[in-house]
DNA sequence: CGGTTTTAGTGGCTTTTTTCACAGTAATAA
DNA sequence: TTATTACTGTGAAAAAAGCCACTAAAACCG
């Protein structure tokens, strides 16, 4: 039974929408004012059906025989999304990937800031002066309480992906980005999102055996 | 109409089956031979009729009050998936993110090789001695053809990628994995897979707004 | 050896997601 | 003003994915 008012946006509906805005930012960008259903649709990687079904969700707002105002749909999905205020962010685990991801400048211009990081040995691997300060754990739950943080990027070891884990969740973490490549346990409440560089390459493959 | 000999693995599963694999990894190097399909779903962060549902389009080897063994079981994930074989990868633009994964070991383990890397300026930012060779653009048609590469992780700005996804693509490379903020346009032929950490990020932001 | 427990395999029901076909509306051209 | 063209919006059908209840087999226990 769903509510007549606002029905639930499609879990893959709010994922395409990210794309979309990231598309929609490119071409405002070039100063490109308006854009049918179906250049977007082909920016986005879907098909224009798709889309229009997709922004149906935030209401109609196209016109007919022009197409979308740009400006106007990305502020569109980002109110839906919920991105319009910056995001404070925590990353676990400096190694590898985590410094990598420490020195990716990818996530402020989509209003998420790394705002400290935190390692079990905070000595490690500085061999940047990073504007992001190194904490070691324990030092957790204070950051996470002064800066009402509510996500992090886990980026450990398998071996300490679920205590890590734990351990944020007990901070009050409601969303976890985790790249550790096993996937830990969370409570109902808690949003886990899960990316692992190695399976997306073996998916790859698979699709390319003709 | 479905070929009764071999039916088509679904999209999702292929994934998840990449997913399921890494999971009897970590098992098989903590010594456990036998693992049920509970105990492996959870794991995996899945249901453990899905799992079951999921390994039956290899054929059916779990053994009905035991479980399945995680020797047998990986081995022939990996014969699906074809990733017994070494597969050489190349990667395409040295920048943060570019560096990052040159840095990152994770892909080793898993059967891909990066085995040389492209950018616009091969000078670019090699302040670690890395061991993968960091070429100009130039040279990626000859290495593609030595190497019998087929597979390219995609690293460059967004105003880049759809360009070097052409000369990709006119190489030969069949696989791409997309770290670009836009969906490059390819042929058919090609698969595409993309990974936007931006992207995953906001979705998380979604679903932990209550 | 028989009963009990554990666990895989499966058919089909349910839900979600995608696609299609076409109705409807605005802009534009003549 | 009318015709034409270029779009969007949407209900309904189709396809895909997920889930559950149940069956069957093997192991284990006494």
């Amino acid at each position: 039974m769903k509510k007549a008012t606002k029905t639930e946006i499609p879990r893959k509906t709010v994922y395409r929408l990210s794309v979309y805005l990231r598309c929609l930012h490119k071409l405002k960008s070039n100063r490109i004012v308006t854009v049918s259903s179906e250049a977007l649709a082909r920016a986005a990687g879907v098909k224009p059906t798709q889309l229009r079904k997709d922004l149906t969700y935030l209401g109609q707002f196209g016109v007919r025989g022009l197409g979308y105002d740009v400006e106007q749909l990305s502020q569109m999905i980002t109110v839906h999304l919920g991105t319009n205020r910056l995001q404070p962010v925590i990353l676990v685990g400096a190694g590898n990937l985590g410094n990598a991801l420490l020195q990716y400048h990818g996530f402020e211009p989509e209003g998420f800031e790394i705002i400290a990081a935190f390692d079990q040995d905070p000595q490690r691997q500085r061999d940047k002066i990073l504007r992001i300060p190194l904490h070691p754990m324990s030092k957790l739950p204070h950051i996470v309480q002064e800066f009402r943080v509510r996500m992090a990027i886990l980026a450990v070891p398998a071996a300490a992906a679920q205590e890590v884990a734990n351990a944020l969740i007990d901070a009050g973490i409601l969303g976890i980005l985790n790249f550790a490549p096993i996937v830990p346990a969370v409570p109902e409440h808690v949003a886990l999102n899960n990316v692992n560089l190695a399976i997306e390459l073996e998916n790859l493959s698979y699709f390319l055996q003709e």
